[in-house]
DNA sequence: ACAGTAGATTGAAGAAAATTAATTTATGGG
DNA sequence: CCCATAAATTAATTTTCTTCAATCTACTGT
């Protein structure tokens, strides 16, 4: 009988390993990025230049308090080095240009809606430009999702209704709201109206 | 209205010593949340009870490499430990007038930088626009923070600098990008660029 | 009330690592 | 080459981290 005295209890630490390393370039990313050197950014955060140089590295582990005097030397927040990275591996582009806008169909009359973001299969951060034909509307009944809207009228002037309200608005005027209050819109006027429509919705898990 | 004098001298050095002693607390209110014990949640994360102990009531730092085992036994993300709760205080307004909007002071020269959107306490998604005159740019340093950014180029042309990449805009084209990339801009050309830009940041404590 | 007990937290000393200061290697102009 | 700047390495020190013992708290039964 062999007696395997090795347990293997612990199921795998995902990755964690690599976190040391991920944060190190992620400093070492932002520290190039302002043109500054080790010394620089040492002077600057109260830190060795060695340690600075064997965190960028991966090779030390930063404690807390570190990460703080690191993050005041860049002058950024101290989770803005563990917020998901972003760097080159998402396929969402950051420009999109006039001639590639989307355009939009909707039940609402009167009214084209123009995605001017870069398209992302997230939705997160858009904005959209609305032309809404005198007696355009949303339609009969009020939007209710999630997120948060904003908006500028840049021509014209509508009715918006949030929660029953009436909200009117000139050219100029702006506006946001919580998405899930009831919210719907209207052309009452003669002129054309055109807006910058923003969304903002969370990534769903 | 009066003109509030007020000056802000310096953030000073945010409570930077502090840091451990805030995120000790907000993992025991985390664990306790949960109704985990000490020795409960050492075992899942892999690390001695005594060492959360101490870091829990600030007295020891923890490093990126025992952050992320905590993070990994609470279930949650490393940069939740570091991002402020937020809560929900909603007396903000819907609307704002043309006539009232305010204008943000830069360091940029040749920015002007006008909020649209109803001013709030607490950022969320806002909208600005930006007129930006020949060779005015946002600065010699790039830009880092929190959340997340778009916008359209209504007139003129600008210069975008996202990860040191450059992307060259020109009228109806857009973008969008994580405010944690660095960015600037600039106006290389001839025209009064104005540009509508868009933030979304998380509420901040 | 009083032990007794079990779970949870804290304290102390040695092992392991992070951190500093000093040195060495590398790179790029005049 | 020589000087200046940047990054990596080495050795000494400080701090974190683990193991284990001690303290504390809450609950049980008598």
């Amino acid at each position: 009988m062999t007696i395997d005295a090795e347990i293997e209890p612990k199921p795998a630490k995902t990755a964690k390993r690599d976190t040391d390393l991920i944060v190190g370039e992620r400093i070492r990313h932002l520290r190039l990025a302002r043109g500054q050197s080790i010394k620089n950014l040492a002077s600057g955060a109260g830190l060795s230049t060695a340690l600075i140089s064997q965190i960028e590295r991966g090779i030390s582990s930063a404690s807390v308090r570190v990460l703080a005097k690191l993050a005041d030397g860049l002058d950024i927040a101290i989770s803005d080095l563990f917020e998901p990275a972003l760097e080159d591996g998402d396929g969402d582009r950051i420009v999109a240009r006039v001639r590639d806008r989307r355009r939009i169909n909707l039940d609402a009359t009167g009214v084209t809606k123009e995605l001017l973001t870069p398209f992302s299969r997230e939705p997160r951060l858009d904005i959209y430009m609305m032309t809404i034909e005198p007696d355009g509307s949303s339609g009969q009944d009020p939007y209710v999702h999630q997120g948060e809207e904003a908006g500028v009228v840049l021509e014209g002037g509508i009715e918006l209704y949030v929660d029953n309200r009436q909200y009117i608005l000139g050219e100029g005027d702006s506006f946001r709201f919580a998405s899930n209050r009831p919210h719907r819109y209207l052309n009452a006027g003669r002129k054309t109206a055109r807006v910058i429509w923003t969304l903002y919705r969370e990534a769903t898990e």
